[in-house]
DNA sequence: CTGTTAGCGCTTTCAC
DNA sequence: GTGAAAGCGCTAACAG
């Protein structure tokens, strides 16, 4: 990493004594070059500290090596933790990782998806915005892209996700098994595959013992921790109030926890509480939380894998690959039976 | 973000009938163009839906516009805050930024610096790892780099960071002005400069307040959240066990809490507890975390500013600067006056 | 103002 | 096996 001292390909020529073909052969072993030549190559760029110029590389092989990611805040947790995925995988196979925050706006996204595309990334990881955007136009041309986490309407693209149904439903029949009767949901924006298919989830526990889905107990729209706040105000304003609430995301729960701070109610005593993402606070929170755990470091590192294949097809052959990820119910203290019914009369 | 249709400049100069180098000039509105052809020009490259070649354009130019970021941790949630706030300024300055995450690994760091280098960044903002790594060649050949929160001893590069020595003053001192006496502090690695200014800091507040540092109230060494357990139950073992502690860092705490939590000490009424870093998630801990907060999204915005400044210098004018932002002391009910003595005899 | 030209540093035929 | 030469797509003198 040098400035003034940049030597080239010609440097190493030169100092070798060969041709700059040599030089390329010996670096990318692409033809056969006698041990003899090769040897002095291989000293000349130690000598000078030479390293290849990628930009110059790229140019001409019409590769960069290098992917982009854009999701969509990074104040989620949930999101380090895939692209920490993402780099490690990216990493292993030489690939640099391009990084993008879209903070849930669709133009921003829209306008790193054209900066990504200018500066000829190999192909992009996207966990998109709510409002549909470019992304619709750009798969459609066969750029190579996985969806990771949220799965756009009606994509025919590559996707890596959790199986959210069936996290909905285990959420929601843990609670269920636990005794309670009266469960509600809080919701993120159903605009968002995750949160629409929790949802169907718990609506599946919930017919499957025969327990009614009350609207009023279905409340939400939004992401954020203030989405969570008024959604869960209005949850425990319900009567009569649900025993046990399933939360749909990390950040909305935050918000309902300052809900239920708030009113002054007791977890899980007057009510359980499960919710998404887990994380090393989790365990420290008192009560500590029971939460559907995601595979995010496993979730990013498959979504590279799956670009990979992509961008290494022939054209021909398009790949697209559905790709659903288990999650893991871990309980802990923040979910109990329902306090006994108050007898009225 | 085309595959098969990827335009060129000289499609669209001969689409508008004029030469490349004009399309260039309206491109860079480096030379003035007739009005009339501008329009054909800038109608061609709407038409083909053109977008210049970034790669070709770095080649040719010798700058990339991408800066790349190098931190040790990303599962502390200290640094996705940080690279945010990086993110954001480099993207309103046109800047892309290259993410690598060196896993507190100096062989790590050195690839993925090599990497940078090989990929021409502009520049790079690095968290380094304790064991100093190849950054020091780096910096002597003058290539633009800042580091960012660890500051490598006897730097003479650019440097932006908490004031770790006020924040680790005003922690301790929160305490001793509380009415605690025996004060301990859970210390990260002494490589890294944060943890050994902290510790610096916490000097500083007990010897002004003529209290006594007993050597076997500073343990750590570590940054991970096992090192923070064994630190502290060790700490509680102490005899007589202090009655409050400074914790240099969020995972350094993470463990702690698993040693308290062991050994059932209640906080704040047998311990006062004052952390680093918050998160939303310490206002819910119970009890709430009373915590130095660091400006880590600003830390990211100022650690870009520099660097930017530093690439587009004149190699003349080297800027070097160190820049010191100040934390903040949230109190919360982690601290409290400590419980009476127990008179003995 | 505009077009011609010469590369940036590398890979890759294609003859030798 | 090896080297000469032709660009990848763009910018920047330099003439007109």
């Amino acid at each position: 990493m040098s400035e003034r001292t940049k030597f080239t390909m010609r440097d190493v020529a030169r100092l070798a004594n060969v041709s700059t073909s040599t030089v390329s052969a010996v670096i990318n072993e692409t033809v056969a070059v006698s041990p003899e030549r090769k040897k002095r190559v291989q000293d000349a760029m130690a000598a000078l500290d030479y390293h290849p110029d990628e930009v110059a590389r790229s140019l001409k092989t019409g590769r960069t090596n290098v992917i982009g990611v854009v999701i969509p805040d990074i104040t989620n947790a949930f999101y380090p933790e895939v692209i920490s995925g993402v780099e490690e995988a990216a990493r292993q196979a030489g690939y640099g990782v391009l990084f993008c925050n879209s903070s849930e706006d669709a133009h921003n996204e829209a306008r790193h998806l054209a900066m990504l595309s200018a500066r000829r990334v190999d192909g992009v990881i996207l966990a998109c915005c709510a409002t549909p955007s470019a992304f619709d136009a750009v798969i459609r041309r066969r750029f190579p892209m996985v969806f990771v986490d949220r799965v756009p309407p009606g994509t025919i693209g590559s996707t890596v996700s959790s199986d959210n149904v069936d996290a909905g439903y285990e959420a929601t029949k843990h609670l269920i098994k636990l005794g309670h009767k009266r469960i509600a949901m809080l919701i993120g924006t159903l605009d968002l595959s995750p949160h629409r298919d929790r949802l169907d989830g718990f609506r599946k526990a919930m017919q499957e013992y025969h327990l009614p889905i009350r609207d009023e107990y279905l409340i939400g729209g939004g992401v954020q921790i203030e989405d969570g706040r008024k959604a869960g105000l209005q949850l425990l304003a319900c009567s009569p109030c649900p025993t046990a609430i399933v939360v749909s995301n990390n950040k909305l729960l935050l918000g309902l926890f300052e809900a239920i701070d708030k009113r002054k109610i007791k977890i899980p005593a007057q009510l359980s509480v499960v919710g998404f993402d887990d994380y090393v606070w989790n365990r420290y929170v008192t009560p500590s939380l029971t939460v559907i755990a995601q595979p995010t470091g496993e979730m990013g590192r498959c979504a590279f894998e799956l670009l990979h294949q992509i961008i290494n097809a022939s054209s021909n052959d398009v790949i697209t690959k559905q790709i659903q990820l288990k999650t893991e119910l871990h309980v802990r203290n923040s979910t109990a039976a329902p306090a006994p019914e108050p007898r009225k009369k």
